[in-house]
RNA sequence: GGCGACGUAGCCAAGUGGUAAGGCAAGGGUCUGCAAAACCCUCAUUCGUCGGUUCGAUCCCGACCGUCGCCUCCA
């Protein structure tokens, strides 16, 4: 049984997140236009899209997620062209680079990532009930989506949509609209643009009707949750919401969750201000993936993320604590001592409680990693009593997974020694055995070169690598 | 101009009508041959400013100051 809580854009409140259909959930989420790589800002927005779908299964709830894969666009064919190659050629790299991406940063695939080219049959069926119903018209061969036939239009943005005078930033030298705050549902084609032969004409989609299609080919008339980031509510999400609406006559998405930007030391991220992050560019740098990820969870999703050198710094700092309390407790599990589970258990348990309140509470992220570092200093305080057997030690581990089956920031270390590290080990503990300090020093910093970390404790020495 | 968000310690960041989670950094300590690492402790009488409501406000209301976003392609 859920209560988990979701903002939704549409009410502007927080509401009760139930699935429509009892125990699946479906959402769709705006992914990526691959028209280039995609930067960290966009990351992010995957990355949360993803925790909250984790989340859900963490639940108990079956996820059917979809993200669209945008790969006909203007920017797309103005760079193919430029590039001298199809769309498709053009597409493929960036498009194989966001996989990757996502892999690298432990997000987890959707159920789909359907093409917009591949859908082109699904969007002239809607277009064309749009037009059956009569929320369209034609002018120069494209057809356009006339808002003032659908009355609730602008519920989403809640923009109060000014007079058209106002608009004259709008271009409208290209397609002739009637109304500038009418959009293209189909482009007719132009000379030397990719273009598909169809009923409506030679031409190429608009920009939003891929979404309404696909995600209603997919997730049904009427679908849970759809994502994006904030910037997308207008006029995208709202110009979706019209067209499938428009078509059914039913609500399109009951919870419309949308994720705040991402800036880069306190500036927008552009090109041209030099503060353009690639997630390659960051580990070229020395960020490791699972920092990257850190530093973007630990802002919860609707708070705007300034992103910077020393936020990595802080996730660094912050993973090395989680990842020491985490071999600590594998080496106290690995005791002999046979007591059952007493005050593990009980922090563990209060743990869970908090981790799940926390994320319940809007995806809260910084509330819940709150609460594990809070069950951390406790378990601590707790085995430096030597209140913590192994038993205690199991149940603390099995929460921490548990947490991490929504997290994923624990590291996945099976590295095993080399026998070259394990002899200079051994070697540096025999030195020290006869006390000498030279020899040994010498050895702890051939080790550091190579990267492992010695860490002399009462059990022993202990190893990690930097 | 219209719509909206935000302003909490050195930095990042939760939060509540009853007196401020957590992380990083910093300082102190334990441990150690020395270190490092690890662990523990300490660290905002105060939540942009000024008023108002209230027994009581950081949290509610109003004004102001400041930062930012959208309204045009955008995660």
């Amino acid at each position: 049984m859920s209560d988990l809580r979701l903002f939704n854009t549409l009410t502007r409140k927080q509401e009760l997140f139930t699935p429509l259909e009892p125990g699946h959930a479906r959402m769709y989420c705006c992914g990526p236009t691959v028209y280039n790589v995609v930067h960290i800002g966009n990351l992010r927005t995957f990355l949360w899209a993803d925790l909250l779908r984790r989340f859900l299964e963490w639940k108990g709830m079956k996820v059917t997620m979809v993200m669209n894969v945008t790969d006909i666009e203007d920017k797309i064919i103005r760079d193919a062209a430029k590039a001298g190659v199809d769309i498709f050629t053009f597409t493929k790299p960036f498009t194989e680079i966001f996989f990757e991406n996502l892999d690298t940063l432990r997000i987890r695939r959707a159920d789909r990532y359907p093409k917009a080219t591949d859908h082109i049959p699904e969007m002239i069926d809607l277009v064309k009930t749009l037009e059956a119903r009569g929320h369209t018209y034609e002018a120069d061969g494209s057809t356009y989506f006339r808002i003032s036939t659908l009355p609730g239009y602008g519920k989403l943005s809640q923009v109060e949509l000014a007079p058209e005078s106002s608009l004259s930033r709008v271009e409208n030298d290209e397609y002739e609209k009637e109304d500038a705050r009418d959009f293209v549902l189909w482009k007719a084609k132009k000379e030397g643009e990719p273009s598909w032969k169809t009923e409506l004409g030679d031409g190429r989609p608009g920009w939003h009707i891929e979404c309404s299609a696909m995600a209603m080919k997919y997730l049904g008339e009427t679908f849970d949750i759809h994502t994006g980031a904030v910037d997308l509510i207008f006029p995208h999400h709202e110009n979706e919401v019209a067209q499938s609406e428009g078509a059914t006559g039913k609500p399109f998405v009951r919870f419309w969750i949308h994720g705040e930007h991402l800036v880069v030391e306190d500036a927008k991220m552009s090109k041209s201000a030099g503060n353009f992050f690639t997630l390659p560019d960051l580990i070229k740098q020395g960020s490791s993936a699972l920092e990257i990820r850190y530093a973007l969870l630990a802002v919860p999703h609707r708070t705007k993320l300034n992103f910077t050198k020393h936020s990595l710094e802080d996730a660094k700092s912050a993973l090395a604590r989680i990842d020491s309390f985490a071999i600590r407790l594998d080496e106290i599990a690995a005791g002999s001592d046979a007591r059952p589970a007493a005050r593990g258990a009980e922090i563990a348990q209060k743990f869970l409680l908090e981790f799940e309140e926390g994320l319940d509470d809007d995806l809260n992220t910084a509330a819940a990693l709150g609460a594990l570092f809070t069950m951390i200093r406790e378990a601590n305080t707790a085995a430096d009593k030597g209140e913590i057997a192994p038993a205690d030690a199991r149940d603390l581990r099995a929460a921490l997974e548990r947490a991490d089956l929504v997290l994923d920031i624990v590291k996945r270390d099976t590295v095993v020694l080399d026998a070259d590290i394990e002899a200079k080990i051994e070697a540096r503990n025999s030195a020290r055995q006869r006390r000498d300090f030279k020899e040994s020093d010498r050895l702890r910093d051939e080790l550091l070169a190579m990267g492992i970390v010695l860490e002399d404790t009462a059990q022993g020495v202990r190893w990690r690598r930097k």
